[in-house]
DNA sequence: TCAAGTTGTCTAACTTTCTCGACAACTTGA
DNA sequence: TCAAGTTGTCGAGAAAGTTAGACAACTTGA
């Protein structure tokens, strides 16, 4: 670190850079709405003197907010707040992820990155879908908006519950279409739970992150209607680039 | 960074050092299930050769786990996965934050760190409130449990529907209690958002987390039973530390 | 046209992180 | 009891990453 006084977390600030603690304050702005989106950002040279550190420091965290779309700079007349363009995404009784990412969700598109068929998936996994000793399905995959990659998620079902589920799985990578192929109409959403962490290196490298950036864990279990689970979700939200909101009343859909 | 190859984000890894990386990686697979409560991780010197970085570089990141209470290390013998004390906060029509706080909820404790009537409060909660001229009241709060905050909120409320509000508002820190105090019984959770991102500096500080920590930020807007909005809260949870259970059927309190 | 203010780029000095080696303290099982 | 394996500690050198200062390029408004 430098020498002058700046924000300081409480303990073990160390090997947290200055100029990412500036781009953690005025992120925090930004999103908070302290700054609305359109309106010009303090130059520079102001904000290196608000933080009391270099002019070139305050620039590699304006660089960073750049990086996330959150600033756009105009070398001459300064660095505007973009307007926000964080998609949000429904979490209800009958969520479906994909007519559930507001007004561009139509650009949305999911990409199957693997599937297998696991004869000893994990305990908690068997647990929740009450395999007892049956075989789970298991896909991996990435959905992208605007060819930006959104949530990367991993689901698990019944093997034996859903066959042929994955030929039916399309291009457009909807879960729900495809479970209507193989004859299962309707699914209700009866947990979720969300959590926040750093995303690990290969988490980052498929959602396009730079490291260290945080994801949104959010692991859900559907069911059919009659209650016996169905499908298993664990699915990781760039936290930068979603928002989730969650529907308590009796579903609009 | 060193000069092995070693897990790496897609761009942009500078300045987010390698131990750093490394701790982001255990803990996905701590809290990930992947290593369970009470086995043993792996020894630093196999850590070291399978991140292809020195020894030294990998104790610092596990030194970072044990920080946060995600690991054990016992001279001699190796370093424990400890069990997980992760908080559950319920999110449902009727969530309280007081008694929502899973096995544990007993030893939390609120506190009200400000209090003041705002004549001219930001244009969107007077919106969300539907304030028209008058003032509302802000209520800056920390919630802690076993003397460890685990978050950070600002409530809003029209500050004429609730006159007294804060003397009722006592040592447990129940806003329940306290609306109760000054006549309103019931309210019903409306809506909920929910994004994560870096802490800020102050953030970190009051929630006694290391720079860079991440929050879950929770708003939340409130109305009595018949719809009028109540009370608008913003809520800072410390990622490390809660995990959010959202409710979707109708309602268990 | 010009001055003031803005972001962009370059080079150099500094600080931190990472590496490397060696040894101490402790636990476990043979 | 002993050997093997583990985490804890120390010191010093090398390689990054970070900060700093000066100047260029551009925009805006007077």
């Amino acid at each position: 670190m430098g020498t002058g006084s700046r924000p300081t977390g409480s303990r073990s600030t160390s090997g947290y850079s200055a100029w990412r603690m500036i781009a953690d304050e005025l992120r925090g702005e930004i999103v908070g709405g302290t700054v609305p989106p359109g309106s010009k950002l303090a130059s520079e040279t102001e904000l290196a003197q608000r933080f009391d550190v270099h002019r070139h420091t305050v620039r590699q965290a304006v660089a960073a907010l750049a990086a996330d779309h959150l600033v756009v700079a105009r070398r001459g007349s300064g660095t505007f707040v973009a307007e926000h363009t964080v998609l949000v995404h429904r979490i209800g009784l009958r969520t479906r992820l994909t007519d559930s990412l507001g007004p561009r969700g139509a650009a949305a598109s999911g990409r199957l990155l693997e599937s297998a068929v696991e004869t000893a998936p994990p305990a908690d996994i068997a647990e929740r879908l009450r395999l007892a000793d049956r075989p789970a399905l298991r896909l991996e995959l990435v959905r992208s908006v605007d060819g930006l990659p959104i949530a990367r998620g991993t689901a698990w079902l019944d093997a034996e519950r859903v066959p042929g589920l994955v030929e039916h799985y399309g291009p457009e990578g909807s879960m729900t279409a495809a479970l209507r192929a193989v004859g299962i109409q309707d699914y209700l959403r009866d947990s979720t739970m969300i959590s926040g962490r750093a995303a690990t290196a290969a988490e980052a490298a498929e959602l396009e992150l730079p490291a260290g950036s945080m994801v949104l864990v959010v692991r859900a279990l559907n069911t059919l209607p009659e209650g016996s689970p169905l499908l298993y979700n664990v699915t990781r939200f760039a936290a930068a680039r979603v928002e989730l909101d969650v529907q308590h009343s009796i579903d609009a859909p």
